[in-house]
DNA sequence: AATGAATGAGAGTTCATTCAT
DNA sequence: TATGAATGAACTCTCATTCAT
């Protein structure tokens, strides 16, 4: 858990975001510095204003808060999904990431439990990122592949040890929980964030239940 | 579960509604009949549009669909959520109802968890209303009263008896699990019934598991 | 000639234009009397509007010198084409209409060279129209089908005419000369009304010379 | 007619272009290498787009067509009229001096006629210079000019001598015929380039017409 | 009481043009 | 000189809400 760094100070940005607006690059393959600065201003506020505002907010706030233009916004982040996308995709990766170092420090049903927790804060968190994977509205439909890509191997393969060890039920997938447990913090949150770890813990337990029934 | 009639024509619509609209009342305290008329067809049209298009549709479509004027939409419901409250009102109360009927030709344990899969269901089918309750909005805040009126009470009785015969843990309230089964079906439901019905099991598997172990 | 009325003045609006907007009207099937205040009011803005701006200028712009909000012309007017097509509408019919009168009152030859100049000051007159019908914008497609509904056969008749009389040749249609004339006053007419009338005799001219020869 | 180069390889850029851009210019007065390069591969680019999404698209549609930054077309076209003119400057020289050509091998009506045609199929081909030039758009003011200077002698030419035989009537200049035959071609060519002859061949006739009576 | 016309703030988006790098 | 990032005015369109009829 300590791997977490959800803070809005350490907002994630930097340097060697592997990930960010690519085609804009200097002919040497790197962004201009200005360009640099505007889009970790940009970064910065949309992380603050999803937060207040929800990932629906108008991207003109976002733009003003960051003390930058509209059209500078839309060049960075043609789609608001693309400008979400990159607010959430460094911690997505270090949620992600936190799965290995569970799996090798606890056992397989302990590091199940963690990760979903860790998972839990997560999704809590950035309560703003939950409701645009659940709004159904098409534009947010990017951000699901990345979610995939990351997230379900990660808790799969902590699933598979743990049933495989006998400590859970193997017939629910990474998918199954990773919706179960955003919808779940989605709102559970609202309440705090022990609340939403209460559930979440709950949700495991039913996943522990059959395997010792 | 037969108990339920989520059926649009028998459309929850009544005289004694405790709470529907009140000033446009006769002397006698009785509403004009073609207001009436007008209201039925205005609860009928919204019942359609949230489950069509979400809680968030455009009130023009309502009343196009009532074929009622847009300016009768707003003097019979003068906010949103007073449409989305009436409209829902007696979903609730049937699901509630339902509690009593269980907990009579149920164990304890699986009273509570058919109640749990009827109101899953009623929470799946209504997409919408799952929406606006956890869109965190403040104008659906005077929803989640009526909610806790008649759900919660319902709810506790199955949870408390359960819990009494030993078959669930008594850690988790009436309030956690209502909350929680609603944001579990929010999402579980469109990818088909049966899925948000194994999440809601898995829940309720969770209930179990300490009082197993 | 002296049928053309084409002064801005003399708005073609009036009560019982047969193609005005249609939907929004009372059950007894008239409009309201402000909504038809502000029709009037959009048509007369519009028509002056078209003039100076051309038919892409601003909608904002129409609905202000209307002294109506945008909503209002929007209300009244979804498609920018759709206040084209109000606003020129009647002088369209007013051509068209000309044609059965000079028929009845020159030889084939002559009804149709004057027609033709008939049809000139139309499309001078409202240099917008014919910018609309020439800038390939679909937007404006929805034009084409009332032109040639009205004033293709309007032409066509006069053309046949003259045609069996043998005094202009019949390898040009109808449809031909209406785009040519129209190509040619959308800008003959910048430099006066009487050079593009020159130049549309001299198409009339054109049509004679074979027959002639 | 074969000694017309529209194609877009023979592309109208050479060094003597007598209006080129002209500041950036070495001490000695020629230009720098990589500056030419540039204007070409802009020109090239701007031949391409105008013909394809008409002169009005976005310059920096054009700048990226050229491998060049949006700066440089700036800097080198300050005004689009600029960067049209360039573009059509060799096309229109091409066509104005087929003049002399027709005029040597036929009889003065029949080059008229021809030259007509030949200007035609100029005016068809650079659809977007067409309409530009009509749109009444006073940055395209520009062109005007070197339309006059270059076409309108070529034309006056012909038209006088084919007058002077008697072959045409002399009450049309030269400036008329060019204006006509522009608007002509504008949407005539929509229809097929035979579409656009045939009109243009109707225009002529009428200038033959009163010469016969 | 019922109607629907009117309103206008506000959202998304584009693009000519400037100017720091 | 070349670049392309930044800008922001301008435009279209939607929709909740008010108010004259």
């Amino acid at each position: 858990m300590e791997h977490c760094s959800n803070s809005v100070e350490g907002v994630a940005v930097n340097e060697e975001m592997p990930d960010g607006p690519g085609p804009e690059t200097h002919k040497d393959g790197r962004v201009r510095a200005d360009a640099q600065r505007n889009i970790e201003a940009l970064l910065q506020a949309a992380l603050t204003v999803f937060l207040t505002s929800g990932v629906e907010a108008p991207v003109r706030e976002i733009a003003e808060k960051a003390g930058v233009g509209i059209g500078t916004l839309y060049r960075h982040f043609p789609q608001r999904a693309d400008l979400v996308a990159a607010v959430f995709r460094h911690e997505i990766d270090a949620c992600a990431d936190t799965a290995a170092i569970l799996a090798a420090e606890h056992t397989p049903g302990d590091a199940l439990a963690l990760w979903m927790q860790r998972y839990a804060v997560f999704m809590g968190t950035k309560r703003g990122l939950a409701s645009a994977l659940h709004s159904g509205n098409p534009s947010f439909d990017a951000l699901h592949p990345y979610f995939g890509q990351r997230l379900k191997p990660a808790l799969q393969g902590l699933l598979e040890s743990a049933g495989a060890a006998g400590e859970v039920r193997t017939d629910f997938t990474a998918e199954d929980l990773i919706g179960a447990v955003g919808s779940l913090c989605f709102n559970a949150y609202s309440q705090g964030p022990e609340h939403a770890q209460r559930m979440v813990a709950l949700l495991v337990d039913g996943l522990r239940f059959v395997a010792k029934s």
